[in-house]
DNA sequence: CACTCATCTGAACGGTGTCAACATGATCTT
DNA sequence: AAGATCATGTTGACACCGTTCAGATGAGTG
């Protein structure tokens, strides 16, 4: 029962099968899409006969899932990461949005992944409930911004703005706002004014 | 190269199959699932072969985009009758939010596959740029709530504003807000508070 | 009536997820 | 060292899928 094994232990036949398909699923992903994402294509990318995954998962599902965790994880990061160089508390916010934002764009048969797995099971993902997640950097982000710091307060405000990045990731690139966003001097500063829209970002640093 | 064609035409072999079709798909996404959502299965229920389908849409794709399409119209007017109904220019914001949180709410299946459907394709719905639609509708109310009626600010406040309800409505039901939502009082109140957040609802009249 | 042509059927193709039976070989026990 | 065990991988099959194509059907038009 145990999950997948270490980092390099080179086991039985093939050397952490798992590894290799999940992988191989995340290349096809971003290369070929998310039509090409059969089970059968992600065996032959990483050279075994199409049941051999049936050993590593017990479903198409469930390698998804692990697909989409390590998704979950590099956001994760991408959050910490623009939290960490934040010129001012002020300024976090609004470049953790541009970070997740650009997460999603970067990345977009691979963020539509994560939530249509999250929403199947009508979760969060696992990291976001870990110290190191996104949410919690997001929370923290926000009491240092100044946010009220009640429990409950800090838990909606938090809610609020992660759907809120989450809306606009999956609609920010409507052929509809092309113009709009020609008309504001490029992408970033569209997404910044509607991110300003929300409040609680008050952002001007940019780059 | 007409489109559907009228109410009761009664025409050759079926009798108005494509409506039939459509009626057929949107009854198993509701009763069994975007999974379950096959041209074969929608032809079976239609009672025609797996054929007959591409006399009326030239793909599977097609089809799925009609279904979709009846989605958009249905959300449509459920937002402008929340707006009709509301009791001052006030409320109408909230009320039109929690309108739409519902449809998507009641028609899980079929708002994911509204929103699946025009991301692939990278434009609003049809609808949207109709003067009955949704995203006028929101765009009238922000101005008589009193939103800046600069042309481009008011773009911006409705797209933030239609973001903000898209996250919310496919975040709305993780396992971990149960706990908040009845700390708060049921799910209405949840989401209102969440909306409230946003800093243009106002509304405080519920029902 | 004969003709046309949109509509529907039947059978087929390659692709998919999944499973059961079998082969393989690394590790554990003795 | 030999043999047993058991996770791992393969082969072949099944049902279902989207799609196509040749042919049947039958309503409307001349």
């Amino acid at each position: 029962m145990r999950e997948t094994g270490n980092a390099h232990p080179r086991p039985y036949h093939h050397g952490d099968l798992s590894r290799a398909l999940v992988d191989a699923g995340r290349r096809i992903l971003e290369q070929e899409g998310a039509a090409a994402l059969s089970l059968r294509a992600v065996a032959r990318e990483a050279g075994v006969s199409p049941a051999a995954p049936y050993h590593h998962f017990k479903d198409k599902t469930e390698l998804l899932e692990a697909v989409a965790h390590e998704g979950w994880e590099a956001l994760g990061e991408a959050i910490a990461e623009a939290r960490r160089t934040a010129v001012t508390p002020g300024d976090a916010l609004s470049d953790i949005g541009i970070a997740y934002l650009r997460f999603a764009r970067e990345n977009p048969a691979l963020y539509r992944l994560m939530y249509d797995t999250t929403r199947d099971r009508t979760a969060m993902p696992q990291t976001a409930h870990e110290d190191e997640s996104g949410y919690a950097n997001v929370q923290q982000a926000l009491v240092e911004a100044g946010a009220n710091p009640d429990q409950q307060e800090l838990a909606l405000a938090t809610i609020a703005l992660w759907c809120a990045a989450h809306g606009l990731a999956e609609m920010a690139n409507f052929k509809e706002f092309a113009e709009l966003k020609t008309a504001m001097g490029g992408e970033e500063p569209f997404l910044r004014a509607i991110l300003r829209h929300y409040g609680v970002f008050h952002g001007h640093t940019t780059h």
